[in-house]
DNA sequence: CGATCAATTGATGTATTTCAACGGGGGTGG
DNA sequence: CCACCCCCGTTGAAATACATCAATTGATCG
């Protein structure tokens, strides 16, 4: 999952899960903490994350990290570059995920509809890292995490009364890595949000949008809310 | 070309012409100026950089603008999204490019050398924009800099005496939206830089390394120097 | 040669980081 | 079962890197 930018032209790209003769049967299981691969590690199998919640990260020598994306369900992780993974993969919430051949993508032979989904996915990919850029680059504090929020709340966020509630498995930490910014300005932003009344933090892990278009527009970085 | 992590492992991704059957005669060239696509166009073909230098761009409604990623030699641009274009595409330096059918890397009918390199194309894609990830995420204006002048220098830098000359079509103001940066801070740390005698600005468009380890420590935000 | 646009440099402002202290929740061990 | 502890999140105060605003220089072109 990467921070792509609100549009109702660019809306939910195909969450789909891949249609096609997979068996169910080889659907593996991982609980929380686990590791599914890491940076260096040939890569044999791609996933596609049924239930649970991944995150992907990245190392620099010094300790400095980036959480490349999160992987939600419907998201395909472990494209490999040169045959290997470029990022660390662990697991935030127990997961369910559905394991496809590093050569259903590469050679295809055997299941051209499977090549077929597995290349738009990976293409999509593109697209949405894009996307993530103009965030990473070019956003504010409240404009990033706004812009998180909303993709939260778009993906999996869960109807609770007339409010949306989202979920926030990962600590503040990982949202600072994800969205370039300290854990420290995370939570002053996610207070400020709560005082303005935007959101409510119903508790740590748990938030729930208050004021849709207000977020929305705060995403976009019209300060005239 | 993406700002990746300087490491000799990752050393040089295949910056290799895709070697096929496919004629040389149908290569295109385009002006300076000019533009190959648009954001929202449908995607017909994709293009290898052969010679010159594209960049592509994203804008935010505000005028806010990310250059997502400049096109240089080996490079493969125009990868679809639901078959559209997501960027927006020009001619930094007159180029020669050589087209390949949308067709060749979704279905692969015909030639499959030239799928499987479209292919392997996309996935380096998305391992390059990791590193770059990391780069806007979290690292200084000087690790920026010194980053983009490493990743320049070793990809088509020219040997001049013992130096290596680098050529910046780009404005600073491409840089700066390619760094997540603004002019001043470009233009300012290349000052920095050239004081500090790690390079030298030989005129707006052309700058020599003289010192490429400082320049490689500085990338990876080694502060003692 | 003047006009124009990009790049540089300076002065100032500010968003975010950094450093530090505090508090709460959850788990463990006594 | 309670107490303690540890980790994480929050909040505050101070520092700073970078942006912003503004002026000057420098290049390019008719």
């Amino acid at each position: 999952m990467y921070v792509t930018i609100p549009s109702d032209i660019t809306r939910h790209r195909p969450v789909s899960p891949i249609t096609t003769t997979a068996p169910k049967s080889h659907e593996t299981h991982l609980k929380a903490e686990s590791y599914l691969y890491f940076e260096g590690d040939p890569v044999d199998w791609l996933y596609q994350v049924k239930t649970g919640v991944l995150r992907l990260t990245r190392l620099l020598e010094d300790g400095r990290r980036q959480v490349i994306a999160f992987g939600y369900p419907g998201d395909i992780v472990g494209f490999p570059s040169g045959g290997l993974h470029h990022t660390d993969c662990d697991v935030l919430v127990d997961a369910t995920l559905q394991p496809y051949r590093r050569s259903a993508l590469e050679s295809g032979e055997g299941d051209p509809a499977l090549h077929s989904a597995l290349l738009q996915a990976a293409l999509s990919e593109i697209s949405a890292m894009q996307d993530h850029f103009m965030m990473l680059g070019r956003k504010s504090a409240v404009e990033k995490m706004a812009s998180f929020l909303c993709v939260l709340a778009d993906r999996v966020g869960e109807d609770q009364g007339d409010q949306r509630r989202i979920d926030l498995p990962m600590r503040r930490g990982d949202i600072a890595d994800f969205l370039g910014l300290t854990t420290e300005t995370v939570s002053r932003t996610l207070t400020q949000l709560r005082k303005s009344g935007v959101i409510a933090v119903q508790n740590i892990h748990t938030v729930a949008v208050l004021r849709p278009e207000a977020l929305l527009h705060l995403s976009r970085g019209s300060h005239d809310n």
